[in-house]
DNA sequence: ATCTCCAACATGTATAGACATGTTAGGTCA
DNA sequence: TGACCTAACATGTCTATACATGTTGGAGAT
């Protein structure tokens, strides 16, 4: 059968692609310039930059103004689902938190959708970094304000840990709730983590409650899509109502 | 202070995400073409295409050859945690299956991750779309084939549920799951989803099994980003244990 | 040996033009 | 009225050029 052919730039693309996948262009090295690969592949600079914007969508290099362009291929994905201290264990390597915000807020959207019973939180937004500094997570936790909670407005959360606090504060966590979303980061939240406007991160919103059902902990995570993933499991498999059953309705109702 | 100008194809692109999200510029409807919006902006085609290209990106537009650029602002994130039958029921819709393939495949590698005494597995692939045809997500189905589940083979999956099918086999789901990752789909999965290969989609991994802890299920579904998102819990939170606790050991080691 | 400066590299942005391919609407014909 | 055809629209791809901005390495001076 006769293949139709691919454009340009996604022949070059494909072919870059299977260099780095092949270890032939290695992670952290520089790849050859727009203008060498345009000469190599006998194509228009702008050619080779809609396939270099392929793979810089891929995540497999990264371009640095003046600089070049640096395979990314290699990176390790990691698991976020038991926090931080979990995932760093599993890089061998640790990270650095830098503190952005720390400070009491009004939030009464959040207490109603909480359930809780003041509208000021305790604010801690931080940025986690790996040793060499790249981005690799940006933190929003939100915790009521208690007197419990009061004390972690003079804390150094760029070495302590929040989970670690909340315990020695006698809020011991019992239940835990999550949603994950697709986020596409804005113009501050990709400056932070080195996005562009518009890039699709890993948004995990949790909220942690004591056994009284209080909620002590309100954490958006952003986070690098290409390193982490989310797990969950196993769990025990909800029923189905009866109602639900007995109707035996079928995922689609409409044949094909 | 003085501002750096952005450039100008940001500009335009902001621009152009101001009047949607104003709802100037309405879901389902057309966006003026990209002379016209050159025109308009007293920038090059090329400019406005790279501004397209923002808005493209996040969603905000889709583009079709020869026809021009449509709104999709606006569209309902939905939760697929439990299923196609629960996010079709908040849909208020129906949706249809087209199977993709049925057949039975040898997949040693999965039946040793699984644990299954079987490597020959019912392979059923299906893409979901909404009734308008727009596709939403594809499933990758994989299950033992057993004397069970080998009558799979002669079921019409696209009006089937393939959890009532397993039910009513016998197969009593317990135990599950998940995995969440974004997943960048390449260029069969982009074209059946509509995608542009290299798109960031959510990728989910459940397995699914028996009180027993046999598996009666591996499926992987990769979703609309902008139509879904994952709920999980509430929970129990798993505790710490000892051990680590007593270290005491930071989030992060290294102070800022 | 170190510091400074600058040329030569890199990528980013913008423009213009040409051609390919897809879609749509209107005119013509049966 | 419906089918067909085609012109005029749309976007996609490719090329070339020019200028802006960032980085790097080497030469020269101290």
């Amino acid at each position: 059968m006769l293949e139709m052919a691919a454009p340009k730039y996604l022949s070059v693309a494909h072919a870059l692609e299977g260099q780095i996948r092949a270890g032939r262009l290695k992670p952290g090295r520089r790849i050859p310039g727009e203008h060498e690969l345009a000469k190599e592949f006998d194509v228009s600079r702008g050619t080779v930059r809609q396939a270099l914007g392929v793979l810089a969508r891929k995540r497999l290099i990264r371009t640095h103004p003046g600089a070049g362009s640096y395979v990314e291929f290699g990176r390790e994905r990691l698991e976020y689902s038991l926090g931080w201290t979990a995932a760093l264990a599993a890089m061998g390597t640790t990270i650095r938190s830098r503190v952005l915000r720390l400070e009491v807020v009004e939030l009464p959207d959040l207490a109603a959708g909480l359930g809780s019973q003041t509208s000021q939180f305790v604010a801690l937004d931080r940025i986690r970094l790996l040793e060499s500094g790249a981005p690799i997570g940006l933190d929003r936790s939100r915790m009521p304000l208690t007197p419990r909670t009061e004390p972690f407005l003079r804390m150094d959360f760029s070495a302590a840990s929040l989970t670690s606090a909340l315990r020695e504060a006698g809020e011991l966590a019992a239940l835990s709730e999550e949603w994950v979303h697709i986020h596409r980061v804005d113009g501050e939240e990709g400056s932070l983590l080195r996005r562009h406007p518009g890039d699709a991160c890993l948004l995990v919103r949790r909220v942690t409650r004591v056994s009284s059902g209080r909620p002590i902990e309100h954490v958006e995570s952003i986070l690098d899509p290409d390193l982490f993933h989310m797990h969950f499991g196993p769990n025990p498999v909800k029923p189905i109502p009866a109602s639900r059953r007995s109707h035996g309705a079928p995922e689609s109702t409409t044949r094909r």
